[in-house]
DNA sequence: TGCAAAATAGCACGGGCGTTCTATTTTGAA
DNA sequence: TTCAAAATAGAACGCCCGTGCTATTTTGCA
């Protein structure tokens, strides 16, 4: 590890390179602390929404000071974003990551949609800062929307990539458009989400999956 | 028109009974100016939501004064009603009921999609609280979510009718389930206001059209 | 063990919120 | 024209918010 020598002159404080694994000696407490808070506040957003997100009800919920959360970001921007951060590995890491030992194709786009559904089921209870975010942030520009924006177009770029593929092994026909699957598969999530979370039908995960195949066989090769 | 007569000891007050027509001479100012903030409402909430409703900013809309506001409704819940209810009307008078007018069948869940469609396509700009409301009042009890979702159910029931209707008339296949038709339906709608108005994708009207047009063959007797 | 730096707490500020209370103005039938 | 009732205004309330400032505590290498 390179260790930067600063002159007395400079008033730049040291930006500790900090390990993230258990085992580092030099692991601050400060980066833990953060990072206890920002599981806290994606779970309060979740919930109420990341504009519903306050610095005051997340510092009751992780016992400290509103100043000692406050200090971690700087603002309650920096907060949302970095919450917005989370949800996107998190969903990377159970959605997009185990899709990848599924063939290229038809059966890797089988396992994103059912790894989607699977989340989204669990965000029934727990509701899905995409969703919620999306409408919050529709026309409100700023960087929180931007952070939001962007980590979700990531997640459509790579729907539509494996779309397309599976038009590359013939298992779908060159005729689909993947922007078009891709919508439609959007839709049946986003419907699945208001029917269920908002309306509370029963019954309405199971359409989504026979929208899903209705999908795949009018698009088979 | 009933007058009531009213001892001296009642303090029980006058309940006006107010034409709500041009003609009327009893039309009271209360109920114009009532109509006029509900629909500046309408107009700010459609944008930032009825959470982000606030009777201040509402005031300043109007010209008037915050207790002002106020006292037309007595709670912010039921000022947010009444804007849950004029949104009612208006989605009722512009999507539903000029679709009557065509054959029922597919003729008419036809229309009841085209006028959904050129409603949403405004809401692009505008906004829509059936959507953002879903998810502001999604894990919010109290009569607003009550209100909201009935609204909604009234209308999803309204959009199942017109399905089973064109099995009736041999348009679609018995086999079809009017549930899952008017879930994917509801889905490309919710598809194509999130990906135009939040990511400002371009094509997503083309994509939802193109949609329906599938479910309709799919499903074709 | 000492000691600077990092982490956290405590407190106060200004502002917007919904709501209440009490005037004041406006309305409209008698 | 009168006058009660309806409509509106004005000021104040307690509450929670994000944020800045200044201690105080805790951390972790020298």
């Amino acid at each position: 590890m390179t260790v930067r020598h600063i002159t007395s002159l400079s008033q730049v404080p040291q930006t500790p390179q900090a390990t993230d694994d258990g085992s580092g000696r030099t692991l601050m407490k400060g980066r833990q602390t953060k990072a206890t808070i920002v599981n806290a506040a994606l779970g309060l957003a979740s919930q109420i929404g990341l504009e519903g997100l306050s610095i005051g009800a997340l510092a009751e919920v992780t016992g400290m000071s509103k100043s000692g959360v406050f200090a971690h970001f700087g603002s309650r921007e920096e907060l949302q974003i970095s919450v917005i951060r989370e949800y996107h590995d998190q969903f990377e890491s159970e959605v997009f990551y185990p899709a990848l030992s599924c063939a290229r194709g038809l059966p890797r786009l089988q396992s994103l949609f059912d790894n989607w559904m699977q989340r989204t089921t669990t965000e029934i209870d727990s509701g899905c800062i995409y969703i919620s975010g999306a409408v919050e942030f529709d026309d409100r520009p700023g960087s929180v929307r931007d952070a939001l924006a962007s980590s979700v177009n990531t997640w459509q770029n790579a729907l539509q990539r494996s779309v397309a593929q599976a038009q590359d092994e013939k298992h779908l026909t060159s005729k689909a458009d993947p922007l078009q699957v891709a919508f439609e598969i959007h839709g049946l999530i986003l419907a699945l989400h208001y029917e269920a979370r908002f309306l509370r039908n029963p019954g309405a995960a199971d359409r989504a999956r026979k929208g899903f195949s209705e999908i795949v066989a009018r698009n088979q090769a």
